[in-house]
RNA sequence: GCUCCCGUAGCUCAGCUGGAUAGAGCAGCUGCCUUCUAAGCAGCUGGUCGCAGGUUCGAAUCCUGCCGGGAGCGCCA
């Protein structure tokens, strides 16, 4: 890649000129302003810094220069220029972009790399709850988790996705009382879930008041707990009935996992581990309960185990067993992190989850490590923020209940299909219906993983299928355009296949929309370094525009043959990268809109 | 009280981790369709980057202190 080549060649001039240097902190990367150029180098200002004297003025002009008569990119560049302080600013080549564009149509990459350590990355993302109805609480979970993993595949990394689901705890000692003493099975039938969370409600609400109702529930725990058959039976049935539902709605997003690992995978192994966590002092008893608390050994303030109630400092321990002897979550993620480090052995793992559990990752994390100090993974908590509604409180029905996702999506291609139908009207039924889901889905998707993952953001109908500006269907749009510039030119009679050594850039547009290409795997690189999509998002919207303006000022059917072949490739390439980009994301593609 | 996050155009948000003159979309005006999808393009208007200091060649970005908003802080997950 031309980037990379020239941040090479760059390094090596370096070395040759102060060969003390640590290449490694020496960086080209593209230039935002291109009246600097193309590419620019930024680190001789921090270098010369260093260089300096004790007491002496940095001098970074002389440095550059000196770099600069090591350096040979003659054949890449128009010229390499010293500007500012101390930048250096690289002009390519237009052959120089080209044959990175030829390479690439010849099929030889797609302007990105497959990264040269692969790395085992486990993924745990989603993790809806048993007899609980998707909602948006799983939305940016379950879409920022599936864009990771397909970044981090397309990368050529071993990725290990597991769906932490929700099947075990408290819970299900009131949904025992409500499957046994007030199931309506007509309802159930129709649409379990509903029914369920119906009767769960019910008798939740019912423990409240009643004493008696409360003790009920304990008791069915208890005895699920101890392996009571009939209500291991009705569990293992709830169990079944929400699996229908998270493959109907993982399926709708096209969302995969190779494992689904729930919390009640690991009950056998949590007595074990509170005792280990007791025996090496790890953990101990607190007022019945038992928790890991600090070990001293973190400067107070970054202590993920203190918290400092009016001026003094109290400990906040990560309860591992309560009271009654139940386990807590701290203790089921413990032995999950065992379980995924011994059976998979990862260099990283990755946890997408709110905003809100921050603290306890950083316990859990923090525990981990003093119970297994020999771990090596990288342990990351993904988090995201909130997703608001228009009163800018987090997003909830008139009702104030959860807005189901199923019901989501249903208005996403509902709300698609309508301007579907409306812009496009001769399509028949069907097609207008495929269009409509990918349309809507891929609006849902993308409004989701725009925003930076750490802010809130307000969930705007309009805004996502507004078909204009920053959305979805505007790079859905872009793909379906050069589709339809290929159709029309086979169908005038021209010839359309790709040849890659016809391409030849000319006009600005070319150059521009080419240029951008070239710079699609330095985004990929950054969306992986801090697990942001958005990065992508922002890339993506930028090379359609790109691709507009050239369709606008450049015509390919009725251009001259070689302009025309040429601006097939450029197409063919552009198209590919908008595809690619949003199969990351996710997002489908359709050839007719 | 403590920890974390946020405060950028009228509104919704970016801003590549310290780079050159802070960018989009929406909203509001102005042009462009017998021409590859106008679901588009070109242009105009719009800013004391919450406030005050500091660090340096250079700050929306880093450090400190305020002001304002959100989240979390012992047996839920």
């Amino acid at each position: 890649m031309l980037h990379s080549i020239l941040e090479e060649r760059l390094r090596a001039a370096f070395a040759t000129a102060f060969p003390d240097t640590d290449v490694g902190e020496i960086t080209v990367r593209p230039c935002q302003n291109p009246k600097f150029g193309d590419y620019q180098c930024i680190s001789v200002m921090p270098l010369a810094k260093k260089l300096a004297a004790e007491g002496e003025k940095p001098n970074p002009r002389p440095i550059a220069t000196n770099v600069l008569e090591a350096l040979d990119v003659a054949d890449l560049c128009e010229k390499v220029e010293i500007a500012g302080p101390g930048f250096i600013n690289f002009y390519v080549k237009v052959e120089g972009i080209e044959s990175v564009c030829k390479a690439a149509a010849r099929g030889e990459h797609l302007f990105f790399e497959k990264t040269r350590k692969p790395r085992t990355i486990v993924i745990d993302f989603s993790s809806p709850n048993v007899a609980k109805s998707m909602h948006v609480g799983h939305i940016r979970s379950t879409i920022l988790g599936d864009a990771l993993s397909r970044l981090f595949r397309l990368l050529g990394h071993n990725v290990i996705t597991d769906n932490h689901i929700g099947d075990w705890g408290t819970q299900f000692g009131m949904l025992l009382v409500g499957w046994k003493e007030h199931l309506d099975q007509v309802a159930l039938e129709a649409d379990p879930i509903p029914e369920l969370e119906r009767v769960y409600k019910l008798v939740n609400s019912l423990t409240k008041t009643d004493k008696v109702v409360a003790d009920r529930a304990r008791d069915e725990l208890v005895k699920l707990q101890g392996g009571d058959k009939e209500n291991f039976g009705v569990w293992k049935k709830l169990i079944a009935l929400s699996e229908t539902q998270f493959e109907e709605m993982y399926a709708r997003l096209g969302v995969k996992f190779d494992h689904a690992l729930g919390e009640s995978f690991y009950n056998e192994k949590l007595p074990g581990i509170v005792e280990d966590l007791l025996d090496t002092g790890i953990a101990r008893v607190t007022d019945g309960a038992i928790g890991v608390f600090s070990d001293g050994n973190l400067p107070k303030k970054q202590d993920p185990f203190l918290n400092q109630k009016d001026g003094e400092w109290v400990g906040i321990p990560a309860l591992v067993r309560k009271k009654d002897g139940g386990f807590n979550y701290t203790t089921t993620d413990l032995a999950t992190l065992e379980h995924r480090n011994s059976e998979w052995h990862p260099q990283e793992i990755v946890y997408v989850t709110d905003d809100r559990q921050q603290q306890h990752f950083q316990q859990l994390f923090a525990a981990y490590l003093r119970w297994r100090p020999e771990t090596s993974a990288k342990l990351a908590h993904v988090w995201f923020g909130k997703i608001l509604g228009d009163d800018r409180k987090p997003l909830k029905t008139r009702d104030g209940d959860n807005v189901k996702l199923k019901d989501l999506l249903n208005e996403a291609e509902e709300r698609a299909f309508r301007i579907v139908d409306e812009k496009n009207s001769e399509l028949d039924e069907a097609a207008k219906r495929e269009i409509a889901r990918i349309v809507g889905i891929g609006a849902v998707k993308y409004a989701d993983l725009l925003p930076h993952r750490q802010s809130d953001y307000v969930f705007d109908w309009d805004k996502m299928l507004s078909f204009s500006g920053n959305a979805a269907p505007y790079l859905q749009m872009s793909y379906t355009r050069i589709c339809g510039i290929r159709r029309k030119t086979e169908a005038a009679g021209h010839d359309a296949s790709i040849q890659p050594d016809l391409l030849k850039l000319g006009e600005e547009a070319e150059i521009a929309l080419a240029k951008k290409l070239l710079g699609f795997g330095l985004v990929l690189d950054a969306v992986g370094e801090d697990y942001r999509p958005n990065l992508l998002c922002n890339y993506l919207y930028e090379l359609s525009g790109l691709f507009s303006k050239f369709f606008e000022q450049c015509p390919v059917m009725k251009s001259e043959a070689a302009i025309r072949r040429s601006r097939l490739v450029l197409c063919d390439l552009t198209a590919r990268v908008i595809e690619q980009g949003l199969n990351i994301l996710g997002i489908e593609t359709s050839e007719v809109m």
